[in-house]
RNA sequence: GGGCCCGUAGCCCAGCACGGAUAGGGCGUCAGCCUCCGAAGCUGAAGUGCGAAAGCUCAGAGACCGUGGGUUCGAAUCCCACCGGGCCCGCCA
């Protein structure tokens, strides 16, 4: 996009000035300044050469400017130079050439998205237990994980979007001892959903009786080898209970935007074997050792040199620990070793395309997934240091692989004291971490379920004599934009306290607010007369400030989305699309567009519209926050 | 005991990666604005100067950026220590 273009060329003048007044390789940074009465884009190398010179910052400013104003007369959009006594160096844009050219680039289609060229990458993200509803601290993980995949897809990488299912494990196996040996139905009530049931009813249930009747706990052992052998009845039915709970649960996935491409089921990953080669390896490399006394007799230990502690890998019955599944994941995902799999169709019904599952026998291979450039895996910070473990070990397997493995770490969201306490919980502190076991948490579902009844509210009262039909779609779409971007613009390194009441907020920074901005500014199209059109002439009408400053955000997202995609950090997003929603609204309080005389710029100030609601509409497209013309 | 993360107005957050020009938002409070394109929005908050007035002009609520040191011409940002809060360190996942 243009500012980009804007930037490129600032840095190649200050470079060529310094080099032109005798600093050769000074090097070159350029800021957006505090205030834009600065300036459109600024540089302080004058202050860093001045330091390196003994000379005043001002007066170096003075003297690079000179240069760099002879250099910027060929450049297309650096308009002006001028220094600053602090020694900074200010550069203004040349508003018109730049405001014709980012009006028709962004008309003709073109919203700064990469074409191609990316790289290989895998988000593994979601991950949920099949045993249970989707929290909203799950929400956050999808949240992060499926925006990310959004933002790198926009870099042009290619992407594919993983969702780890732990078919193997204790949490659920707890639902099966509900439904084998305590008697519990495995049919729920009719109109609760499948997850619903199983969190709410059973597992909380089994964790219970656990307690009570610790005896209950051989039964959870024995379903679990049940599982892992992979045949025979209790395995059998296993399949099918996780199924319908992954049903369900896929289906508040696919309702808060999210689709994926592969489904890596835990038990087939441990019945694949892959395991075994690496653990050979390891093996022969002396990095795990087999433990023949001590607290972890009979065990296979990773020790850490460091600490001096040992994880163990193996347990002294044979049977693999958790990290020990994770190495072989992470191993397939960058390509350390052969892929085992096959590829078959979970879902065709998707929204976002085909959902393909690992199968080990009769899977076809016309599809690939794994052996990616770049690995990502959405993770809670709890699971931090497991997740150093197996970069290690992927570095002992290749080394410098760990680098294509990274961990984008994030904190719970935890309730806050009156939510919790509103779900008949006493609470010691202000917040409470949720649990599942207890019952703690409030669900993804649960919450949509609110904003949505809120929502019909307020859309019902603007809009009187719509049909329910349409009303409810566009509740649907407020409140799926109300939970993305509040989980989403947040730092992901900040534990959130969620709070209903808060959380059911549509004023202020929120994704409701973008979506009100961006209906404000299609109904500027509709009702207005004339067409869009930016010409160099008409363009040079666009100088109000507000039109300046709303035309110059818009040309950012592509930046936006680097930062974003650099540090796996959406929540850049989530700012710009603020931010531009912010330039649009003041734009829209202050510049008439409908009532405009000059027909040339009413026509150009309507091109303007047109441009930054497409580019509104694109980043909250990379939130998957929802859009719709008329709320 | 070892490690990771957080601490910015009454409350919630941005800015920290790459040190730089008046530390940005949001909620809440108070006062305004729908016979100008949607009020899910916007404007203003002691006041100053001009004017009969509409209004214009300049200014503008709330923050010792957890504390104390250090580095630097310059620190919210980098380094160290401390305080407060959360998390992790299992033959659970």
């Amino acid at each position: 996009m243009k500012f980009l273009e804007f930037q490129g060329e600032v840095e190649e003048v200050i470079a060529q000035a310094c080099k032109a007044a005798g600093y050769k390789d000074a090097a070159v940074e350029v800021s957006l300044p505090p205030n834009d009465s600065y300036g459109d884009l600024s540089s302080a190398v004058p202050i860093r050469l001045a330091k390196e010179s003994g000379k005043k910052p001002g007066d170096m400013a003075v003297a690079i400017a000179s240069k760099a104003m002879e250099l910027a007369k060929k450049s297309r959009y650096v308009g002006g130079v001028s220094p600053h006594r602090g020694g900074y160096l200010n550069f203004t844009l040349n508003r018109s050439r730049f405001i014709a050219d980012s009006i028709s680039e962004i008309s003709s289609g073109d919203l700064g998205a990469t074409k191609g060229k990316g790289k290989l990458v895998a988000v593994e993200h979601t991950n949920v237990n099949p045993n249970k509803a989707l929290h909203i601290g799950h929400a956050r993980n999808l949240v992060l994980g499926d925006s990310l995949v959004r933002v790198m897809r926009y870099l042009g990488h290619q992407v594919q979007a993983l969702n780890y299912v732990d078919d193997s494990g204790a949490q659920v196996a707890d639902i099966i001892v509900g439904f084998k040996f305590l008697g519990l139905p495995d049919e729920g009530p009719a109109g609760v959903k499948y997850d619903v049931y199983c969190g709410d009813s059973v597992y909380a249930k089994v964790n219970q009786e656990y307690v009570k009747n610790p005896a209950l706990k051989e039964k959870q052992s024995y379903v679990l080898k049940e599982i892992e052998k992979g045949s025979g009845e209790i395995a059998e039915y296993t399949r099918g209970i996780v199924r319908k709970i992954l049903e369900a649960q896929l289906a508040t996935c696919w309702r808060m935007g999210a689709a994926y491409d592969l489904l890596n089921w835990e038990s087939q990953l441990v019945h694949s074997k892959m395991w075994d080669g690496i653990f050979e390896s390891l093996k022969k490399m002396g990095y795990v050792r087999y433990q023949d006394s001590g607290e972890n007799k009979g065990c296979w230990v990773i020790p850490d040199p460091e600490s001096g502690e040992e994880k163990v890998v193996v347990r002294s019955d044979g049977t693999v620990v958790y990290v020990a599944k994770d190495i072989p994941y992470a191993a397939w995902k960058v390509g350390l070793i052969p892929d085992p799999f096959g590829y078959e169709v979970f879902s065709r019904d998707q929204p976002g395309g085909v959902l393909y599952s690992t199968a080990l026998a009769g899977g076809k291979s016309h599809v690939h997934f794994g052996g990616v450039e770049l690995a990502v895996s959405v993770i809670d910070t709890r699971q931090s240091y497991l997740q150093r473990i197996v970069a290690k070990v992927l570095d002992r397997l290749h080394e410098g692989s760990s680098r294509r493995y990274l961990h984008r770490s994030y904190e719970v969201v935890a309730l806050s004291k009156k939510t919790a306490t509103a779900l008949g919980f006493q609470i010691e502190g202000e917040f409470a971490h949720m649990s599942g076991r207890k019952g703690l948490y409030v669900n993804a579902d649960t919450m949509l379920d609110r904003l949505k009844e809120k929502a019909v509210e307020e859309t019902k009262k603007r809009n009187p004599s719509d049909p329910d039909h349409w009303v409810a779609d566009v509740a649907e779409a407020v409140a799926v934009a109300a939970l993305r971007y509040e989980l989403l613009k947040q730092d992901p390194d900040k534990m959130i306290v969620f709070d209903m009441e808060d959380a059911l907020q549509f004023q202020g920074d929120t994704g409701p607010y973008l979506l009100y901005t961006y209906a404000r500014a299609r109904r500027i199209l509709d009702k207005t007369e004339g067409k869009p059109r930016i010409d160099p002439e008409t363009a040079a009408k666009l100088t109000r400030p507000e039109e300046v400053r709303l035309a110059k955000k818009m040309s950012m997202l592509d930046m936006s989305a680097m930062t974003a995609g650099e540090f796996l950090s959406p929540k850049e997003i989530a700012r710009f699309s603020h931010e531009l929603a912010v330039s649009f609204n003041d734009f829209y309080e202050r510049v008439p567009v409908n009532k405009e005389a000059d027909a040339d710029l009413r026509d150009a100030r309507l091109s303007l519209v047109d441009a930054s609601s497409r580019v509104l509409a694109e980043s909250m497209r990379l939130m998957g926050v929802p859009v719709r013309d008329r709320i």
